[in-house]
DNA sequence: TTGTATGCGTTATCAG
DNA sequence: CTGATAACGCATACAA
């Protein structure tokens, strides 16, 4: 690999100027430019990304910290991140936390020490004080999907109570009084949040609430299918099922139909997420859209305006979920 | 941050000492090796990882390339590379190539300016020649789904061809002999192959092939239902359809179904790659396993061997793909 | 076992 | 506009 130093030395110029051309903006004469160009040309330079961060503090590239590189979710971020970053020449390094505290630190502790000049980080293992802290230090940092008060102006994340009310709300609109709730795992923040939203409408359309109508899940396909079995065998009765998320509704459908339950004439399922396989289930799964892709974008265009000073519209903290209605939901009106 | 610096004047030993202490293995006394671990634990001294890369000309980074960093075949890829270099504390650098040639292009010469001990890539736009080229040079690469014969031993790829075969094999055992089949796009390799094993299943079968049962999709769920369409407005008859891939064949089933055809009781539908949402589908799709997941594990493997001098079993450059039966294909026998 | 000196390929701060 | 030269933070022969 040529360095920078051949190309002076063919070019019969100094290091820096070399480097000045390189990096465009500075002046530098039309006419030593062109003998430059023509060394690198000829020397096929590609300079050295390591040296030039290790030189400049700076990498024009961030660091992307997502629970797992697998699924639609987790794709749709990255993708999102990447194609506006993309567009700004910036590149992304991603790392996968797996949910685990220790790894999820350690990927940071990676993410900086590799000279990222920005990290945009899903973790949920991680305490709020953590991030908290990591937030006062010198590298800039947006987290997704999660609402820290403190640092909420970091944080970009999606309504999940109102979610979890829009999603409620628009069964009881189909006339279903009956409602089973497959919920996600207590510790998380956003299972706990839809679970309010799912009250809120609950008490909005006087219905009352009934414990014994909800079942903690996993937000895994068993999920859903033990949750539906709970019911059934606890002869607990319900005429739909809202599950808070997609995976578990689709685990709900396929138990409901082995049980000789058809969705949706005799049960009704709901899911949330707007995962891409929403669309491929049968029936077609009605669910929330939680705008992944969009929210990623949205980090990253934080990151530009922020970092790298870049003319950006103000970010959007906050996202709004919306009812996607397909065919799992029979209206009873 | 702290550098490796001002460990060693708080330790009160030389830079090499700590450099020493840091990096393991080399001999220091039990005494100064305390101090100065006691002297980074004071500091909270963090290695900067670009200085020690430029320092070692190594990374312990490899970098991978895929197409999209959306869908699961592209996450089983990641997901499969990461969790086995993971344990051998290798980290990973992905980018998206997009499936445009000058994409993927820029992206290796990303990840080799960015000094990553080695490539693994899934390209598809640029040429065999530029890899057979990229090979030549001092960085290790691994082909991921591509098979180059001349650099065969850098490739890992799944018999395509044999894919094709006992799709087709496996439904003419269950007693069709009107097959439709949806292929990839002509230009793509892998559909070819998998083309040329549905004939040869064919043949074996002694079942003529018409051309006129073959329509050339895109791989998109759209294509599937194209397919479906084109042969029911032709009124060519077929009692099942094999497409190239799973989406297609979501697609198909779709468009099956709302042209009143049940599935598989009217009509068959089999796919190619065994994607997650294989099992969301109604019917549950009968499929070939493409084992992407175990390629990845099995290219990171090859990476571990040949790079890091991890002793490794041999590597496994092509993988078998295999029937994997649900339920939508309907036995005629 | 420990320390010294030099290099890795750039950027950046000065002079000129 | 251009050229020395000192960082950047670490690894590593070579000496001691």
């Amino acid at each position: 690999m040529a360095t920078i130093y051949e190309v002076s030395k063919l070019a019969g110029v100094s290091l820096a100027t070399v480097s000045r051309v390189v990096n465009k903006n500075l002046s530098v004469s039309e006419k030593t430019r062109q003998k430059v160009l023509k060394a690198m040309e000829q020397l096929d330079y590609k300079p050295n990304l390591v040296a030039k961060s290790l030189a400049s503090n700076r990498s024009d590239c961030v660091g992307v910290l997502v629970s797992e590189f697998y699924g639609s979710f987790y794709g749709g971020i990255m993708s999102g991140v990447e194609s506006v970053l993309r567009k700004a020449d910036k590149h992304i390094v991603v790392t996968a936390g797996h949910n685990e505290e220790q790894r999820e630190k350690d990927d940071i502790e990676f993410l900086i020490s590799r000279n990222c000049d920005a990290l945009i980080l899903h973790v949920e293992a991680v305490s709020d004080e953590y991030l908290i802290n990591l937030c006062q230090g010198k590298i800039p940092v947006i987290i997704l999907n999660r609402h820290i008060p403190k640092i909420a102006d970091r944080c970009i994340s999606l309504d999940n109570e109102l979610g979890g009310y829009l999603a409620t709300k628009h069964v009881l609109e189909k006339g279903h009084t009956q409602v089973a709730y497959i919920s996600g795992p207590k510790r998380k923040a956003d299972a706990q949040e839809r679970l309010v939203g799912h009250k809120r409408a609950l008490q909005e359309f006087n219905v009352e609430f009934d414990q014994a109508r909800v079942y903690e899940g996993d937000y895994l396909q068993i999920g859903g299918s033990a949750g539906i079995k709970h019911f059934l065998e606890n002869d607990i009765e319900f005429t739909a099922a809202i599950c808070a998320n997609d995976e578990m509704a689709t685990g709900a459908i396929a138990t409901a139909r082995e049980n000789n339950l058809d969705v949706p004439n005799d049960v009704s399922i709901f899911g949330f997420d707007n995962v891409v396989f929403a669309s491929y289930t049968y029936p077609t799964l009605s669910t929330i859209n939680y705008p992944v892709q969009d929210m990623g974008k949205m980090a990253a265009k934080a990151i530009l305006k922020q970092v790298y000073k870049i003319d950006m519209p103000d970010v959007q903290n906050v996202f709004e979920p919306e009812v996607v209605e397909r065919n799992s939901v029979k209206s009873l009106n």
